[in-house]
DNA sequence: CCCTACTAACCG
DNA sequence: GGTTAGTAGGGT
């Protein structure tokens, strides 16, 4: 052992803390440490310990340097795998790109807050040995334990009283009287590889085609973006599992990102079908144990496929070769609370650092995908027919003008006749309505009075099932009151406009005798109640559903052959940017629900502006023609996707506050060549969750980049600490 | 004059 | 995110 250490130079080095700070901080470390780019690291912050990751010199600049003197030294290294290279140079990307710091970045990557202590053993039970002389009364429910237990095998707790039909306390009670013991369960790996050569469903000539080309991508280990698109029911997912085949076969991770709601039981069937097995899963009601399993063993490399919601993103992979992107046109890949980002973008970026092959996967492409397709960017792979020669649906639609619903109803006669026909041949039929709840808006006939949210800019919507309003954009709940808050009217208040509760109304006047379901978000809470519902409409147990748009997102219904969209101009109302393609990708979406296996299925829309764009599109099914013609609209004014958008948000719980900081920073808008600002306004939401809201927008061309002019912009306006000033890159949502 | 409550700054 | 120093207000 050295007697003196060398003095030349104090080994420093830099930390990133998973905390909102301006940059990583600088440590000094102990001769005995030898500590590289990527190891966690706990170190002293503020008279407390906190864990982080070693950091490179170069990137993330720190905010100013300080003296060797002042340097705390690294506590000690951590015992789980390093952060690769590719997943720091992606937290400092993303941190850049949407201006976060980078520290709030790699919070996301860090799992769950203790996903890097070790693993503590699950308690469990077991018999107790002969060694034990106990006597204790033997209650039958003591029995029942005692009949689900086998010598020498260890059982966890809640499963066993469940099994056994008795309550955890009995087991704690047997436990106190000697009858059984704690025991450490053993640590189940419940990662088990995939095989790729499982036999699988076979796959007909365009698939086959399409996915050997997925093959090639991933056998290539290089970077590539595929935009795979197809008609639902063409097969897609089983295509790019073929990919993910590969994947496995060179020894390399898969990620595939789904909206969450899509992470239902039917695709993990599909899953099954092609692998034999389950994946790891990655999403918001994954339990905090799971998830810190799960994280590690994505670490160890011991999971070799994960499907989860947009956070799977920041898993870390240690040798990612495949980033799959499924409905990528979903908004709900957008985040957009704290760190905002598009997590479709980022996956590109992810799979370009990890050296991996990405695909995008939609029967709906965004135009920005399309368009990325066309310049040569993006791959294109289209796959044209249904499986099996199932036909693609009918569309049509209702002219609400000519055939209107009776007075305070919502179904149009056609409608009306059309379920009654599915329903009749012993059918499924489908209505589907973008809006939750009863009604949207109560009113008072006699003085007008709106019920309206305290903290926002919101109608209250009705929730007569459970005898509440409800504000959509805070939570805030209150009961519907028996007069009239503003001119003491009784009986006055009447509900305007249809949710999809109301349609359920009128479906059990109509219909008593069909077995009806509503899925809703609210009613639906998670991917597992989702998968159930799912699942009962797949066995007949149901005739017709009721939903919002949860019911849009890649289920296979193969019994369904009507569906009807209420409002089927419910999503063009506003001026956002998008809201045709969105709303062509929803009902399409929709209406691809119906007609999958040999019965052929039908659409009505009902409308009032039949002749729209959208509804033609939908009844063509030609979205090629319609996306190319909102390409026309948007590309003049260098609308994204040919030019580049950021939005700020200006909000205060003082108006005046608010509005003083966006006329400053309106006053302060960068221009010049290629560089407009829209605003100040008023957003749309001018009140949200209490707080008063203006909104700016930032539109450059398309070869400027926003970072550098936001950052510079931002320097020079100054904020008051009662205002917050959100940054929103390619903003999705226009509120 | 001291104690408490709230806010802003800082943490390496 | 949590700690602390600083400040303003109010009480004995």
């Amino acid at each position: 052992m050295k007697a003196t250490p060398s003095v030349s130079k104090m080994q420093r080095v830099r930390v990133l803390l998973p905390l909102p700070l301006a940059g990583a901080y600088d440590y000094r470390i102990p001769p005995e440490l030898d500590i590289r780019p990527g190891d966690f690291v706990s170190v002293p912050l503020n008279h407390r310990s906190m864990i982080g990751v070693a950091w490179d010199a170069s990137e993330a600049p720190e905010a100013k340097p300080v003296a060797e003197h002042r340097l705390k030294p690294v506590a000690g290294i951590l015992p789980a795998p390093a952060m690769t290279a590719s997943l720091r140079r992606f937290i400092d990307w993303v941190a850049a790109y949407t201006l976060s710091p980078p520290g709030a970045v790699l919070r996301m990557a860090m799992g769950s807050t203790a996903a890097l202590e070790p693993p503590s053993q699950q308690a469990g039970w077991m018999l107790a040995g002969p060694g034990s002389n106990a006597q204790p009364r033997l209650t039958p429910e003591r029995q029942r334990v005692l009949a689900a237990m086998r010598p020498g095998e260890v059982y966890a707790g809640a499963p066993l009283a469940e099994a056994a039909g008795v309550s955890p306390g009995v087991l704690r009670g047997m436990a106190d009287n000697g009858m059984i013991r704690p025991a450490l369960l053993p640590h189940a790996n419940r990662f088990t590889r995939p095989d790729p050569d499982h036999p699988g469903p076979q796959l007909g000539g365009a698939q086959a085609a399409a996915a050997a080309s997925l093959v090639a991508k991933v056998a290539a280990r290089r970077f590539g973006v595929t935009l795979l698109t197809g008609v639902t029911g063409s097969g897609k997912t089983e295509v790019y599992l073929d990919a993910v085949a590969e994947a496995l076969r060179q020894g390399r991770q898969s990620l595939v990102l789904l909206p969450e709601i899509a992470l239902s039981a039917q695709w993990l069937d599909r899953f099954k079908a092609r692998f034999g097995v389950s994946p790891a899963l990655w999403h918001s009601e994954v339990t905090p144990r799971t998830r810190r399993e799960t994280w590690r063993a994505v670490a160890a490399g011991d999971a070799p496929v994960v499907v989860g919601a947009r956070s799977a993103l920041f898993l870390p992979f240690p040798d990612l070769g495949l980033v799959v992107v499924d409905e990528e046109h979903e908004t709900a890949f957008k985040q957009e609370e704290g760190v905002v980002y598009n997590a479709r973008d980022m996956a590109v970026v992810r799979a370009r650092m990890a050296a991996a092959a990405c695909v995008l996967v939609s029967a709906t492409p965004s135009l920005e995908s399309l368009t990325n397709a066309e310049s040569g960017r993006y791959e294109a792979l289209d796959l044209p027919v249904r499986y099996g020669g199932a036909t693609l649906p009918a569309v049509e639609t209702v002219d609400l003008r000519r055939t209107p619903p009776e007075r305070g109803r919502f179904l149009s006669p056609p409608l009306i006749e059309a379920v009654n026909a599915t329903l009749a041949r012993g059918e499924q039929a489908m209505l589907f309505l973008n809006r939750r709840g009863y009604a949207p808006l109560t009113l008072c006939r006699h003085c007008g009075h709106r019920m309206r949210c305290p903290n926002c800019t919101a109608w209250l919507v009705e929730h007569r099932a459970r005898r509440q309003l409800q504000c959509h954009h805070c939570g805030h709940t209150e009961a519907p009151p028996a007069e009239c808050p503003e001119c003491g009217s009784a009986n006055s208040l009447v509900a305007v406009g249809p949710g999809v509760e109301r349609v359920l109304e009128e479906a059990i006047a109509l219909w008593p005798e069909a077995r009806r379901l509503v899925m809703a978000s609210d009613t639906l809470p998670g991917p597992a109640a989702a998968g159930v519902a799912a699942q009962s409409i797949q066995d007949r147990a149901v005739d017709l559903i009721i939903g919002t748009q949860i019911v849009a997102k890649g289920w296979h219904f193969p019994h369904l052959t009507l569906v009807g969209v209420v409002d089927a101009d419910l999503g063009l109302a506003g001026g956002d940017l998008r809201a045709a393609e969105r709303t062509v990708q929803l009902l399409h979406q929709v209406a691809g629900r119906a007609g999958r296996a040999e019965a052929p299925g039908r659409v009505l829309l009902q409308s009032f502006s039949p002749e729209h764009p959208v509804m033609q599109a939908l009844i063509s099914g030609d979205l090629g023609a319609f996306m190319q013609e909102e390409a026309a609209i948007r590309r003049p004014g260098h609308w994204p996707p040919f030019g580049r958008l950021a939005a700020l948000i200006v909000s205060s719980e003082d108006e005046r506050e608010a509005e003083r900081t966006a006329r400053d920073l309106g006053l302060a808008a960068p221009g010049g060549e290629g560089v407009q600002v829209l605003g100040p306004a008023p957003a749309p939401l001018a009140l949200l969750r209490g707080r008063h809201r203006r909104r700016l927008l930032l539109k450059t061309r398309r070869d400027i980049a926003v970072q550098p002019i936001l950052r510079d912009w931002l320097a020079r306006v100054a904020v008051p600490n009662s205002v917050r000033v959100q940054v929103d890159v390619d903003p999705v949502s226009f509120l």
